[in-house]
DNA sequence: TAGGTATATAGAATATTATTCCACTATTTA
DNA sequence: TAAATAGTGGAATAATATTCTATATACCTA
């Protein structure tokens, strides 16, 4: 379904959005129109999902980022959706994941400060079918990226 | 520093980066002069740090998110400065951060299968200067989101 | 109060880019 | 061989970004 011009094109793509159809067709040595095709093909497709722009937490004032460990001990269908739906509805929790294991679910939740996070977990407490496990305190990113990579292997 | 009208605007482009100067400034009620200036501005301010194409993982071979939890005995800054720059250059690992507490880092991993994950436990193992301390294997995304939260509280 | 600064409106001109077409070519497949 | 697929090269048009100018407004300060 995606060939190889296509993973390179994702891949220029997910660095820079900005670049024109033009600079992607010189830097893979093709022409204007089958890039421009496969571009929206991509995005007709789902492959691209959305263009976003990607700015500094702490110059808004979020310079706080906390893993934040959940389990559900009454593990059913209604306290899953129940919580799920929650939890997309919460916008300081940037990403959510359900794991395998004991530890269920895990939110990675930006915050201002400490003080707004111990709020956070106010919040979350309240919710009947979770039990908050515990908290791991980022000190810093040494990574931050949301290109995944499109060539097989690394 | 930041004004009422840049963190609305922020909010509109962390959405969709694709959205004119013009539909911005109709969703914002003001004209396009104070529009492009402020997303100008705010791109030299590095507020904005960039404009990405977000893509399907799945749909890139890339199905298998898993967290890997990573301890250094031997806490020096040489360790320190060497482990996070093996870090950054592998593309496998999405995002890292330092943690607080006993865990120290965590890894955000993309893997094509378990196979593949067990590959690239292989090299981390081959550092010298960590320990895997465990793996948690995410069975789905409850939510991913780029979108840091421009106002206060939530 | 008067002047200065910062930011907005409104409108226009130009440059750049996206988007849509078309004719033609090369390659692969039925 | 004929049809289908994907590319080249070029061109026309529409949409946008970018740069400017003139003017208005609010706010701060001397």
């Amino acid at each position: 379904m995606l060939d190889d011009v296509d993973l390179r094109l994702l891949a220029l793509l997910q660095q820079n959005a900005k670049l024109t159809i033009k600079e992607l067709a010189e830097q893979l040595s093709m022409t204007t129109t089958p890039i421009f095709e496969r571009i929206k093909r991509m995005e007709r497709d789902g492959v691209i999902e959305r263009y976003v722009a990607l700015i500094n937490a702490e110059k808004v004032g979020r310079p706080l980022v906390v893993f934040c460990n959940v389990s559900m001990p009454d593990y059913t269908p209604e306290n899953i959706a129940e919580f799920e739906e929650t939890i997309r509805q919460m916008p300081d929790v940037l990403d959510a994941y359900h794991l395998a294991g004991t530890i269920d679910y895990q939110l990675k939740v930006v915050a201002c400060d400490i003080k707004q996070y111990a709020q956070f977990l106010q919040q979350l407490a309240k919710l009947p079918m979770i039990r908050v496990h515990s908290s791991a305190i980022a000190l810093y990113a040494v990574k931050q990226s949301t290109v995944v990579p499109t060539t097989l292997k690394s």
